[in-house]
DNA sequence: TGTACGCCCCCTGTTTACAGTGAGTTTTAA
DNA sequence: TTAAAACTCACTGTAAACAGGGGGCGTACA
């Protein structure tokens, strides 16, 4: 029977016990490291790279420094053999798509059973990928849905522009801080009302709640 | 020893499964009882009034049906003798203050260490309350920010404009939608933006939110 | 009975947002 | 390499928001 080395990251302690617990009854896995932020796992695996062979990274979405989609997208990037698998009790469609797109290797809600997350480790192990039915169903949905295409027809900019008027900026303000011509902010603004169908700063501002680019 | 009856409800199995491995260390903790809502816990808890004697509720905030909060507050009514702990990520001053309101005998958020939620539990079944650290500086500081207290402040036909703004209304046509003077508006808008301390309808439009005013 | 508060209205300004239109430059990707 | 998309800037208006005053009217409550 192969030995798996394993990562674990979750910013709650709790949960993060929790599993060890789970994962304690099966002697192949050796849990390598736990941490709290995706920055110690990344950091840890751009030291050790070569010397230790991790077979997998479980992570949480939510974590302070480096979250759950930097730290898969890092890891596919420098460390492709390394898998990983996301446990997260949010899963919206924007995250779900995102994380496929960066080739994730698993997804697992937190409600989901014990033997569900077991199936799931020891499926990506074997060299498949394994998403619970409702991360499939969310991910579904969100394909059908002009949810997304509303977040994808944004630009870079004007995510960032929309940020800052959530913020209660004032276009001369936003020009300032991007060093830009007020008249391009006030294009940027007649832009979003247009593209997000809203009137004014209020109906942005809700988007930009609904987008994550502002707390509250 | 003295053996001690628990219930544990939380809607995230793997969370609950962590916890249960948690506990199995322990013997004189008998889990009577897992749930994934409140409603079940309430359930039980009614039907085997006498019979059983329950000591400790664990309980996360977030879950179908019951929450925590609606949980503790059941207990507390209808079972004084059951001590409840809560067990939660989230911790907003107006959660952690309803609850303390409503008499609840402990609450340590899901990022503490394992030991110290050994020690709350013992801490509440010997009688006593346990709030974590970071729980009470959330207490404190939401006593003493304005936070809430701005939100009392409201009129209710301030809270009306205020929906209206968010919802994207002109001040000419909120002023028509009420049958007010577009003066009378141009007022309420003021002294909303004076009270909420915020500068535009952006900041308006966050606080209509957080209110609860408008969907989104 | 007076004073606090919610509610309603008005005036004068200044600033900002909103609407429409147009156009050059750079980046990206087919 | 060319076309599309993103990014940038400009001009002209009109409408609305923002800032700072003031005041009257009713009710509740101490």
């Amino acid at each position: 029977m192969k030995n798996y080395k394993l990562i674990i990251a979750d910013d709650h302690k709790m949960f993060l016990d929790g599993l060890l617990s789970i994962l304690a009854s099966k002697k192949e896995y050796e849990i390598i490291l736990t941490a709290n932020s995706g920055k110690n796992v990344a950091k840890y695996l751009d030291i050790n790279n070569d010397n230790e062979s991790i077979d997998l990274v479980i992570t949480d979405v939510n974590m302070p420094d480096l979250n759950g989609i930097e730290l898969n997208r890092h890891i596919k990037n420098k460390h492709p053999k390394v898998k990983t698998l996301v446990v997260s009790m949010l899963h919206d469609a924007q995250t779900v798509q995102t994380l496929t797109q960066d080739n994730v290797d698993g997804y697992v809600p937190k409600n989901a059973e014990k033997a569900e997350l077991i199936h799931a480790i020891t499926t990506i192990l074997d060299g498949e990928k394994y998403f619970s039915q409702s991360i499939k169903d969310v991910y579904l949905k969100g394909m059908f849905s002009n949810e997304k295409s509303l977040h994808e027809s944004l630009s870079k900019r004007e995510k960032e522009v929309l940020k800052l008027i959530a913020q209660e900026y004032t276009t001369q303000e936003i020009a300032d801080k991007l060093f830009l011509s007020k008249h391009t902010i006030e294009s940027y603004r007649k832009n979003l009302i247009s593209k997000l169908e809203v009137r004014n700063l209020a109906g942005l501002t809700k988007h930009a709640l609904k987008l994550g680019l502002v707390d509250e």
